[in-house]
DNA sequence: TGTACATCAGTGAACGCGCGTTCACTGATGTAC
DNA sequence: TGTACATCAGTGAACGCGCGTTCACTGATGTAC
């Protein structure tokens, strides 16, 4: 009861539902979702046109996963932990959130861009267990971040975090919607350090202490 | 040496060639550009399939045209005049910006979301005589804004106004995406006075005079 | 003024293509004897 | 141990469909006489 394997995973310990996630993971990282075809990743997975219809329901359910993957690495390539509330310095921490910010935005918007008028695959994604968008992670962590900052009094009580952590994260989609609407643009992965002390240090005198 | 003109525009005194390209432009603004088809143009125009390729190259050329008319359209719609420097205050003119800024990039935005992985529209988009992106038009206007505060003396002389100019204009990318992604999530329409307080606070914050 | 003809924008069926998907067939492996 | 058979994941040609685009034909209008 172990009818032949496609060529493409004969030699590995990956299963062939793994393998064509992988591929399509990997595709979509280097170019996104739009216009990316079945035959396309069968071909770049090496195997036939039909296999995925064995493993998966449709092309949308293969995407799902493979969009779930891609957000998880590009999580994960974001770098270690962020900073924690009441080490180093407000503002640098908010340099660190914002810099990794960018970062996961530039990796996920242009594999969200193709899916905006097929609104079913991302339905599916967030049925996927243990789903996460990449944004919300990012826009949570940002804001428990501060409040906690907050509550050892390095940042005004009366400061609005949650128009602090839109403004910043908004930096993010403004960067890199520019540079999709406009390859000419520069890249997000562009933006100097000089940039982001800006944008920070503004953000900032807005929600320091009095005095601070 | 006068034809037959169509069904469709043999009353009024538009030509074929203007009632594609409003037609068109009206499904943009329904319904963005994410699977519009030629057919369905011709059908909402009321006048057979081939007849567009009488007046434009091909369907790239009349979406750029009607996306042209689209974000002037937009522009129009997203009121009088803004605010100039040295009237009112400057937290009251940027909460106008903002305002301004958030209905033009929910009325912009899901039109060339369907165009991210077609960047040849764009590009013709961008060819058109007195071609516009709406975007940089309201990048520029809101750093001109506050270049001239900046000269009155309303805005710090430290001040780092592009960076305020980005995160302004990152909050309408940002509420924009946010409901295009997930539909479930606040229209940016639904953006309350208190919300636009708080950010235009937090920012302004940054960039007001000292003591100010 | 009336009639035959020329013009050409408009029409819509049809074309070629690429897409997602299907399914009759292949062949490597496990099982029966 | 050796041989015949059953299993079923993998294969890839083919299907149906919708797309952008083409082109032979239509018919309302202007012109010639």
């Amino acid at each position: 009861m172990s009818p032949r394997r496609a060529a493409a995973v004969r030699d590995g310990d990956r299963s062939l539902r793994e393998h064509l996630i992988a591929t399509a993971e990997r595709l979509i990282a280097e170019r996104g979702t739009g216009g990316l075809t079945v035959r396309e990743i069968a071909r770049a997975a090496g195997v036939a046109d039909g296999v995925l219809y064995n493993h998966f329901a449709d092309k949308e359910e293969l995407l799902a996963y493979a969009l779930h993957a891609h957000v998880r690495a590009a999580e994960a390539a974001a770098g270690g932990p962020p900073p924690e509330a009441g080490s180093g310095t407000v503002e640098a921490n908010l340099r660190a959130y914002l810099t990794r910010s960018v970062a996961l935005h530039a990796a996920i918007l242009p594999a969200f861009a193709g899916l905006l008028h097929q609104p079913a695959v991302l339905a599916r994604l967030a049925d996927l267990p243990g789903s996460v968008s990449g944004r919300q992670v990012v826009r949570a962590a940002l804001t428990d971040y501060l409040r906690a900052e907050q509550r050892l009094g390095r940042v005004a009580r009366r400061a609005r975090v949650d128009a602090a952590v839109t403004l910043l994260i908004g930096v993010s989609h403004d960067l890199v919607l520019t540079h999709l609407l406009d390859p000419a643009a520069p890249a997000p992965a562009g933006l100097s350090e000089r940039d982001v002390s800006d944008l920070v240090a503004t953000v900032w005198r807005g929600i320091a202490p009095t005095g601070g």
